[in-house]
DNA sequence: AAAAAAGTGTAATAATTATGACAATTGAAG
DNA sequence: CTTCAATTGTCATAATTATTACACTTTTTT
């Protein structure tokens, strides 16, 4: 008894994560009788999906943080994403055809998760229009962010994939702020953080961008667009 | 009255596409009665759909074939996939928050597409399961692989890359056929044709693999695992 | 069958990037 | 305020890759 209103209380947290959060006040009673969920709970570096393992359920994290890595076949892990909560795990390949993880999640605090079998979200999604919608739009913007990506990866040399990246992250304005560290930046482009910060230090000195650290100047707008 | 009768036979080839193929053979005259649709006939040359325009409809192409083209802002093209028909177009972004093409889609020979717009296709997923499976099915496929080509192209080296490649298309046997050209390769990995075949013919050296034209054959499977 | 096009392997040189190391700066923790 | 860890900018050297060009083979078109 005690145990199911706690649960349902901590339960109620999915509504903030982005799937749930477009189902309206008024039916969320009710999605919470329809939802078959189990909550479960994990210490700091408890593995919570392990890469290569079928998925079958929708994990939803309503607490804490986790790393998402990738195993190479030498054993050397590759950090690929951080979530933190509320958000929902994974969610790109629940219904794909080859439904194993490419990844494991492992948590870097105390973590809750909301799990619900995947038979249970169609049935969530045929009845509520909005967590059906909700759930096809998360796919498809991490559809467009993995192309966008993609694409900036492909850029072949690192003043291309600055020039794309400054432009994108300047949302229009002339000056800004970078939002991670070189290191991550280098990361994110697949290129080494030597190598990254004298393109950058060039294309200053070369008078197309100001940079002082974290803060950027774009001074000459249409040279960076010209680089690729 | 004719032209009623061509559309709808025409239509009807929609149930060769990945996304409708699954419909049971007896809900297809329901769902042909439930399903809003117009057929477009494009000549070669003609573009689809253009980059950065808003996309409120599914297109199925049903004949014909297409490219995908990302414009970057110089003005040159960079071709990003080939589709043929019986194929949907672009669904990874119907339902995405900024639902504006990534890229253009143009014809290289006659073509025709089924379009539906996306009310209708919420409808559709919402009364046919067998559909909406598909769909996320295909949506979630899509992220598997551009993931998969996101791992690919985040490799540093081309070595790398190639180990890393020629292992998944071998699919665990130790001769086989590479599916494309050399030159497609390389542009897969973001790399210039003759870096790509100078570390293939490098690895071929060291009695690692045997390469003829496209047919490879994996001599040391350990080693190539190593590689990455 | 001939011609054209596409694909393949090669090489020299130039350009780009990785590596590993170091000092200077900043921000956070104590 | 001090200390420590993280971030940043720099450099020389080595390694990797791009570029451009050419000869050759295979496939496709005419």
């Amino acid at each position: 008894m005690e145990r199911k209103h706690f649960d349902t209380h901590h339960a109620g947290m999915i509504f903030q994560c982005p799937l749930c959060n477009s189902v309206p006040e008024g039916q969320r009673e009710d999605f919470m009788r329809d939802v078959r969920f189990s909550v479960k709970e994990y210490q700091k570096g408890d593995v919570i999906v392990t890469q290569g393992a079928l998925y079958e359920s929708l994990y939803i994290l309503i607490r804490g943080e986790i790393v998402t890595e990738m195993a190479d076949e030498k054993g050397d892990f590759m950090k690929v994403a951080h979530i933190s909560a509320p958000n929902p795990l994974a969610t790109g390949f629940l219904f794909a055809t080859n439904n194993r993880s490419p990844v494991s999640a492992i948590c870097e605090m105390p973590c809750t998760a909301v799990v619900i079998p995947k038979e249970n979200v169609y049935f969530l999604m045929r009845k509520y229009e909005s967590f059906m919608l909700a759930f096809l739009s998360y796919i498809s913007n991490r559809v467009s962010s993995l192309s966008e990506k993609l694409r900036l990866v492909s850029l072949r040399t690192i003043r291309a994939k600055l020039s794309y990246y400054l432009l994108r992250e300047s949302a229009g304005e002339s000056s800004f702020r970078l939002k991670t560290s070189k290191e991550e930046i280098a990361r994110l482009f697949s290129v080494s953080r030597p190598a990254l910060v004298k393109v950058m230090m060039e294309m200053a000195a070369e008078g197309v961008i100001e940079v002082d650290r974290r803060d950027i100047l774009i001074k000459d707008r249409a040279a960076l667009q010209k680089m690729f």
